[in-house]
RNA sequence: AGUCCUGUAGCUCAGCUGGUUAGAGCGCUACACUGAUAAUGUAGAGGUCCGCAGUUCAAAUCUGCGCAGGACUACCA
């Protein structure tokens, strides 16, 4: 036999996708497929570079199925879609990796090992699993012309991206500045605050809080906190020294104290009481009156003013027990606001080292302090704060840094010195020596120790836990400090407005990712901190000289090259260290043949313009920047390749996490903005997580972590990716479940599979060459339409980036309609009779089902697909055209004629189950009652299917009108409540109780009057859908409007027919238990009671039976001695309670 | 603390331009079917549509306030 359409015998969806592999790399498909499209035009997609420092994890899978998805359909559409690979091979990461790696700190950078060594260190890491990366990028299927990607770190990349800075620079939008930063004393760096924003950077931590007490300096400026007061005996006296109150959550900060803020619009009370941890020490505070409550909150008892000292005296237990009496007493006197406070002077409260660079130990005033928190006075330590060093400036108020760079005391602050601030930054052993030098049990912090510190020298209000997240460094874990830096910004919010204004023109998948937490993001934009004090990345291509006052920023290293030589020329450089590199050479030698990373770049130094030395600012800049450039950058773009550039920009389609919304979507939209005035990308897609079953996170840590490589191994790319694409919208997070992905396997591609080898098997036997006339029939009509209409919805869904609605459209398709449906029902036509016009019908018509779901599965399971088209039309999906769906062909009316056939079947087998009538036994007739003449008209269309898919003789439609039936009558709310309104549901009562009488006069008359809450209403035939609830004298079962009704009396011929029917299908069976090929033709003898049920069915029925299990034998031979048919098995058969028979089969040679 | 997303059957998800029996698949139970068969059909059990209030004749659907989970934002002293 021809077996023009290869047949399996089972589906082994990881082995297809093995053998696809296979053919794809050696026919170059995707290379065909690009070359196809070649002067197509263009959709234009661009790959966010992966780190290949770590391995793959299964939501990679993820990310990268939704970029292919897209990739392919628009390739299928017509469009020329390249994919240029990508890798991000700078940045903290790998250093740190590499670090761990050496065992080395930043500090031994430089030191023990060389810059130079550091850095081929990590060039070597950062590569490392490249191949575990494309190898994960060719099993999934995603097509990425891997052979050609651009590399953040190759001298061209470099060379662009500097291109880009000098852009900036020269529209004034790259600065320097000294600012309070955020820095990761742990890594050795200040960050950006897209990096502060990576997911699960803030996190509750509980720190020690104390309410210091800032003793005032008694003058004229302060002196009206200092009026005397009542003690309850009748003199006035001075209540204690003054002390302004302050909050701090971070204590390590109060030596670096050099001012105190109010806020000078608030009202600001002073307070007479005690010193908490000081028996019996009156003292006077001054703090906000919002505050009041919160600071004064543990039962502290509110006395008025005169008789607080003799109550004082009288209290033993708040003299005994100090802090931990039941009550302080305190006393407002005196209220005030906050700028009168301005200028009042205190003392230092730890006084270590005294600040150089302005006035300290003031009052000073502040719009941002607010009485939320704390005591309405904010401690402000310049240094470690952003708004602190603000407001500091503006008053002329010095600083005090008294932490270096690596989040330790410097040696001025004796009692600390060379202590970490922070706890976390030592490790566990390390706490415990330092408990150990302390004399304690437990460490205890720098924080709790200043607390404690303050508590004994009477300058502690209030010490407490207190928690509150924080912010910490998404690479080392540790917490951030805020620190002064010297730091090179993009001036982004010079952009602002643009920068929203072309993100409102940009697609967000979903939605609300671009106007929420991207949109909200650009409304409170900050300058982009592009400095970071490492080694591993891009060097800031700006030269100054040593007092700041000239500087250079290059742009090319043809600029570079030039500068070097009138350096050389100055005799400021001894010699040019890229005297091999040729300006306007592009060739990949002379662009390999330079590094310009550091140090080799740092070694260069120019000359200014005044013939002074120029040295490059030693920062490198941000990594986000280098994937931000990818547009450019990747093309080499300006020196190179503009027209691709030009063309290739800005892109269609750009997919991603979410976690990328403030790194990568941000760093293009930003670069973009400030560059070109353009969007980087028109439409991307933000995918959620993907979490274990349960919903958590995955982690290497929790050991919840799922391998990709074994479950493609075990699964096949296919039903992973149609898994994950079909279970819920990629934005939605995935609760990843390995027996969804069986669900899949089983549900759609075994349905898909089984149609397939089905077709192929008859049309093989047939020689089905696609020719021939055909005539089509209702079913076939049918399946072609509902094919049309998934056609047209899977096209708009992927138009839309709306994946999973196309899958879901698909799958329903697939296994609802063409499996379930039309297959069952056309089997016969398959393999009944010649060759033939409707036979050919059958084929074709299958077939072409086949091929267009092959087309439309192709973007999602891209393996599967491409075996089904190959074995169906000997070529690749891949290289095919997106099928135009014809409207023509989609015939509503016949998809609900066919929903209503479908429904009506499934009643009738209600029925039978009810009834106990298996589906082999014929009945007679079935009732169906009809209100209209459309309906009538349907089910006259679909009579002989219902017919026979229930095996009923007969379908009498009746007239629900004029018969006896019992009607059921519901009001059509929507169309009665927009006239009814209110007495809505008093109608709906009276039309429930209709008698079958009025039920009666409004169908015959159209229309009835009804009295409502004492209104006429008139009620209209549209108004109410009536329905025939019961046959009486029948089985009945319905559903909505619809009622079926089936007559079950079985007389003699039925039964017969039954067992007829019984007989074949044992027969079948034995046939195929025997091994009988499907045409293979036989004898039959079937040995039976002479005057039994069987006997006389065969009497009646013999031709039947002997047609359908082709056999050969003559139909008045074949009752008879199984045990005399001569090669034959013989098999006992029972076919139903006390009817058995015996049945032998032989083969007929063919 | 604020913003956004999610909350519907044991599980995964539809429905959500308001309309009265809230659906599917999986899983479970029972029965049936058998020339695709590790498939399929029918039936059953399983729901306070997260809660409360409001708008409305009518709310799973719209509004407000909560609760839970997640993501994000924040210099929070």
């Amino acid at each position: 036999m021809d077996k023009r359409f290869p047949q399996y015998d089972e589906l082994d969806l990881p082995k297809v996708a093995e053998e696809v592999l296979k053919q794809w790399e050696t026919e170059d498909t995707f290379g065909q497929s690009l070359q196809l499209r070649k002067n197509a035009p263009p959709f234009v997609f661009y790959e966010g570079p992966p780190s290949a420092n770590g391995l793959p994890g299964i939501h990679h899978v993820m990310a990268r199925t939704i970029k292919d998805i897209f990739c392919r359909y628009q390739t299928q559409k017509g469009h020329r879609v390249d994919r240029k690979a990508g890798w991000d091979t700078h940045g903290l990461p790998i250093e740190l990796g590499v670090e761990k790696e050496l065992g080395i700190t930043k500090e031994d950078i430089g030191k023990t090992i060389s810059i130079e060594e550091y850095n081929a260190a990590c060039k070597k890491a950062v590569m490392r699993y490249t191949d575990v990366w494309n190898d994960l990028t060719r099993r999934i299927g995603f097509w990425l012309d891997l052979e050609h990607p651009y590399v953040t770190y190759h001298t061209k990349y470099i060379e662009s991206v500097w291109h880009l800075l000098k852009q900036l620079y020269d529209q004034d939008l790259l600065y320097k500045g000294y600012t309070i930063q955020p820095y990761s004393p742990a890594a050795g760096t200040g960050l950006s605050s897209h990096e502060l924003n990576q997911p699960g950077t803030y996190k509750p931590v509980k720190d020690t809080s104390v309410v210091a007490m800032f003793r005032v300096i008694r003058n004229a400026a302060s002196e009206f906190l200092f009026t005397p007061v009542e003690n309850g005996r009748g003199e006035m006296v001075q209540w204690g020294d003054v002390f302004i109150l302050a909050w701090t959550t971070t204590p390590w900060t109060l030596p670096s104290n050099t001012a105190l803020t109010v806020n000078p619009g608030l009202e600001y009370v002073r307070v007479i009481t005690y010193n908490p941890y000081r028996k019996n020490e009156k003292c006077t505070v001054v703090l906000a009156k919002a505050a009041l409550e919160r600071i004064f909150n543990r039962g502290w008892e509110y006395r008025i003013t005169t008789n607080m000292e003799i109550d004082a005296e009288e209290d033993s237990a708040w003299k005994n027990e100090g802090q931990n009496a039941r009550s302080l007493l305190w006393g407002v006197d005196g209220e005030f606001y906050g700028h009168q406070l301005e200028g009042v002077r205190y003392e230092q409260l730890l006084p270590y080292a005294q600040p150089e660079d302005g006035d300290a130990f003031k009052v000073i005033a502040g719009d941002f302090v607010t009485t939320e928190d704390g005591t309405g006075v904010v401690h402000t330590a310049p240094s470690f704060g952003a708004d602190d060093q603000r407001v500091a400036r503006q008053h002329g108020i010095g600083s005090l840094t008294l932490v270096d760079l690596r989040g330790r005391f410097k040696p001025e602050v004796t009692d600390f010195a060379g202590e970490y601030v922070k706890a976390e930054y030592l490790s566990a052993e390390e706490q415990a020596a330092e408990a150990k030098k302390q004399g304690r049990d437990k460490y205890l912090s720098v924080d709790e120790r200043i607390a404690i510190k303050l508590k004994t020298e009477g300058r502690a209000f209030k010490v407490e836990k207190y928690e509150h997240n924080y912010p910490h460094c998404w690479r080392t874990d540790k917490p951030v400090l805020y620190y002064p830096l010297d730091s090179w910004f993009v001036r982004v919010t010079a952009k602002k407005d643009r920068l929203i204004a072309l993100n409102k023109t940009i697609t967000w998948k979903p939605e609300s990712t671009g106007t929420g937490r991207f949109g909200n993001w650009l409304e409170n934009l900050q300058d982009w901190n592009l400095s970071r004090s490492r080694y591993w990345g891009i060097p800031l291509p700006i030269w100054r000289t040593e007092d700041g006052s000239e500087e250079i920023c290059i742009g090319s290293l043809k600029q570079l090259k030039e500068e070097i030589a009138r350096s050389v020329q100055a005799g400021i450089l001894p010699a040019d260290p890229y005297a091999a590199f040729v300006p306007n050479d592009m060739s990949d030698a002379n662009y390999d043949g330079i590094d310009i990373h550091r140090p080799y770049v740092d070694h260069i130094v120019l000359v200014s313009p005044s013939g002074k030395p120029m040295r490059r600012e030693t920062d490198l800049i941000d990594v986000w920047f280098d994937s931000g450039a990818m547009p450019y950058a990747q093309w080499h773009y300006p020196f190179e390749n503009e027209a691709t550039f030009k063309e290739k920009f800005p892109a269609a389609f750009i997919a991603e996490g979410v976690d990328q919304t403030r790194g990568w979507f941000y760093t293009l939209h930003a670069i973009a903005t400030l560059t070109q005035d353009s969007v980087a990308y028109q439409t991307v897609v933000s995918n959620g997580l993907v979490l274990d079953k349960v919903g958590q996170k995955m982690s290497k840590r929790l050991g919840n972590a799922v391998d990709p490589f074994k479950t493609l191994d075990q699964y096949g790319a296919d039903a992973v990716r149609w898994y994950m694409i079909s279970n819920a919208s990629p934005w939605d997070n995935l609760k990843f479940d390995a027996e969804g992905i069986t669900e899949v396997q089983r549900k759609f591609f075994r349905a898909l599979f089984n149609t397939y080898t089905f077709f192929a098997l008859y049309a093989n036997i047939d020689g089905f060459d696609g020719t021939g006339e055909a005539t089509l029939t209702e079913s076939d009509r049918w399946i072609l339409s509902r094919l049309n209409s998934v056609l047209k919805l899977a096209d708009a869904s992927y138009a839309d980036y709306e994946p999973t609605i196309a899958a879901r459209a698909i799958q329903d398709f697939v296994v609802e309609d063409l499996s379930n449906w039309y297959v069952r029902l056309n089997r016969r036509r398959f393999w009944k009779g010649e060759l033939g016009a409707d036979k050919n019908a059958a084929f074709r018509t299958l077939h072409r089902c086949l091929e267009v779901i092959a087309m439309l599965s192709a973007p999602i399971a891209p393996f599967f697909s491409d075996r089904l088209y190959r074995d169906l039309k000997g070529m690749s999906v891949h290289l095919s055209d997106w099928p135009k769906h014809d409207e023509s062909l989609i015939d509503t009316e016949l998809e609900q004629r066919t929903a209503l056939a479908q429904k009506l079947t499934s009643l009738v087998l209600s029925i039978r189950k009810k009834e106990g009538h298996r589906v082999r036994q014929p009945l007679q007739k079935m009732l169906v009652p009809v209100t209209d003449a459309a309906m009538r008209t349907r089910l006259e269309a679909i009579r002989d299917l219902v017919l026979s898919e229930v095996n009923v003789k007969e379908l009498v439609i009746l007239d629900a009108s004029e018969s006896k039936l019992t009607k059921k009558i519901k009001p059509d709310f929507k169309k009665l409540g927009a006239r009814m309104g209110k007495l809505m549901k008093s109608v709906a009562a009276a039309v429930n109780a209709f008698s079958q009488a009025q039920i009666a006069e409004l169908e015959a008359n159209g229309r009835l009057k009804l009295a409502i809450e004492g209104q006429e209403v008139e009620l209209l035939r549209e108004d109410v859908e009536i329905t025939a609830e019961n046959v009486p004298g029948l089985s009945v079962a319905s559903e909505g409007p619809l009622t079926v009704a089936l007559d079950i009396t079985l007389t003699d011929e039925l039964v017969q027919e039954g067992i007829a029917r019984e007989l074949v299908s044992r027969i079948q069976t034995l046939r195929k238990e025997s091994g009988f090929e499907v045409t293979d033709r036989i004898q039959m003898r079937i040995g039976a009671g002479a005057d039994g049920p069987i006997t006389a069915a065969l009497a009646r029925f013999g031709s039947y039976i002997t047609a359908e299990t082709l056999s050969l034998t003559p139909v008045d031979q074949v009752l008879g001695d199984p045990d005399g048919l001569a090669g034959a098995v013989v098999h006992a058969v029972d076919l139903e309670d006390g009817v058995g028979c015996r049945i032998a089969l032989s083969r007929v040679a063919s």
